[in-house]
DNA sequence: CAGGTGACATGAG
DNA sequence: ACTCATGCCACCT
């Protein structure tokens, strides 16, 4: 997928660099693996915005061509997810793609 | 400009 | 191990 142009039609979407910048660094995330949000923030240049990562996947739920269900917490919980069936719908994501998940 | 919110993180009790 | 309280950053009203 072009993540090049993909960054410019979020930005056209109406989203700021910040945001972009995180959803850009998600799709970088290999299938199967999981990062949490601080890792995140990390990954897209913004250490200790974990909080704000957070933010922006809740405002972006209508991107399937984000993998927003690979983040998790840091603790190696699922957290929140929004979209169809929440948490629920998240875990079994992972599970399909061989990502470990604690809790069950 | 100020206040409130939230898919979090960390520490203390 | 669990719950409560505080800190953090970006966004919205």
């Amino acid at each position: 997928m072009e993540r090049r142009g993909l960054g410019r039609r979020l930005r056209e979407m109406g989203m700021t660099h910040f945001q972009t910048d995180v959803l850009l660094a998600l799709t970088r995330v290999p299938r199967g693996s999981t990062v949490s949000y601080k890792q995140l923030a990390a990954m897209a240049g913004h250490p200790g915005a974990y909080r704000a990562v957070g933010t922006v996947m809740r405002k972006n739920p209508l991107a399937p061509t984000i993998p927003c269900h690979r983040v998790i917490k840091s603790d190696g919980t699922l957290g929140n997810y929004s979209g169809r069936g929440g948490a629920r719908r998240k875990m079994v994501l992972l599970a399909s793609e061989g990502a470990s998940v604690k809790g069950r």
